[in-house]
DNA sequence: GTTCGTGCAAACGATTTGCATTACT
DNA sequence: AGTAATGCAAATCGTTTGCACGAAC
C-alpha cells in the first residue's frame, strides 16, 4: 500500500507565533510542547502521534503526545484526521479551512480547500438533508490510479472490497 | 447520544436462502455461524459484533463472531459500516446497494440507496478525481436536527468540533 | 477421516487514564 | 506557591491471532 505523502499549505504564522497563541490562551508553554509543536512544523505533512512522539528528542512519550495534540487541537492549532483504519494524522492547522479525500484502495489522501466542496456539500444538503465536513473523517473512494487498475467495478451485487 | 435506529431495506431473501448461500460458496453451516445469521436477520438494524455475540444463546465468542462476519461478508452476505468512533456495524446485505450517512453529534445514521448519490459522486469525480465510495465508510455531517440545535458555524477559523 | 470452525486465551494497535513528580508561571 | 503538564504504568476498547478440541462434510 502506498501511502501519499501531502505537503499541507503553510500553517497560519511561525513556531515563534505558535507559542504566543499557545500562551495567550492559557496553556503552559512546557518543553515537550515546543518540541511537540517544533516536530509538527519540520513535518511535511500529516504524521501520527506515534511517528511525532518518535521524532523527538529522546523519543517522547506517547500518552504526553496524545495529551498535547488534544490541547493544541482545542486551541485550534492542530488538527487531526482518520483515514480509513489505521492510527489519526495530525497536523498543523492552516488559515485555509481544509477537508480530505483518501483512496480506500492504495491509501493516498488529499487535503483540500473546503470551498472546493461547496457544491457536493449543497447536493448532499438537498438530497440527504445532512450537512456534510470532510474534516475529520474524509470522503472515502478511488483515487484516479486506482481507478484506472480496476475495472470500474460494475453496481450489481458487488463484493469486491477488501479491507 | 441519541444513537437513532434504522430499519435497513429487507435483506434478498430469507434465512433458509442466506444458509443456501453459505453452503454453496462452500462454506460450513455450523451451529454459531446458522445462529450469527438468525441473529442478524432478527437484528432490526445495523449491530456491533459485540451485540451479536451477547444476542446468542449463552452469549456466543466475540472471536467466533468477528471471523463469522468477515466471511458472511466475504461471500456477499454482510455489509459493515464505520461510523466516525466506535466498533463497526454489521447488517445483512440487501439487493439494493447501500450507501451510508451519520451525524457526528448525535450519532444518528441512515442507509441510503447508492443510486441517490450518484450526483454527489459525479461532483466529487469531477472535483477531485476520486470515485467516492460512502460503503464501508458514510459520509460524516450534521443532521437536520443538530444543524438547527447547534449554530450554523461560521466559516472563517472553527474549531467548534468536540470528539 | 479430513478439513473447517469453534472457543478460549492471549496478543494487538490506538488511545486514554491514574498518579506521583516536575516545572512553568 | 500553586497548578498545569509530564512520564511511566496500567487500563481501555475494538479486533485479531494461535492453538487444541470438536463437529460438518
Amino acid at each position: 500500500m502506498t501511502v501519499a505523502q501531502l505537503a499541507l499549505p503553510r500553517p497560519a504564522g511561525t513556531l515563534a507565533s505558535a507559542i504566543a497563541q499557545v500562551r495567550a490562551r492559557g496553556l503552559r508553554v512546557s518543553t515537550p510542547r515546543r518540541l511537540i509543536l517544533e516536530a509538527l512544523f519540520d513535518a511535511d505533512g500529516p504524521v501520527t502521534a506515534e511517528t511525532l512522539a518518535s521524532r523527538l528528542p529522546g523519543g517522547g512519550d506517547l500518552a504526553s503526545v496524545y495529551r498535547n495534540l488534544e490541547r493544541l487541537e482545542a486551541i485550534g492549532l492542530v488538527l487531526h484526521v482518520h483515514l480509513g483504519h489505521g492510527p489519526g494524522l495530525y497536523a498543523l492547522a492552516t488559515p485555509r479551512d481544509l477537508e480530505f479525500v483518501t483512496c480506500e484502495v492504495c491509501g493516498a489522501f488529499e487535503a483540500v480547500d473546503a470551498a472546493r466542496l461547496d457544491a457536493v456539500r449543497a447536493l448532499i444538503r438537498s438530497e440527504l438533508g445532512y450537512r456534510a465536513r470532510f474534516t475529520h473523517f474524509p470522503i472515502v473512494g478511488l483515487c484516479a490510479a486506482c481507478q484506472a487498475a480496476r475495472p470500474p467495478a460494475r453496481r450489481p451485487r458487488s463484493h469486491d472490497h477488501r479491507h
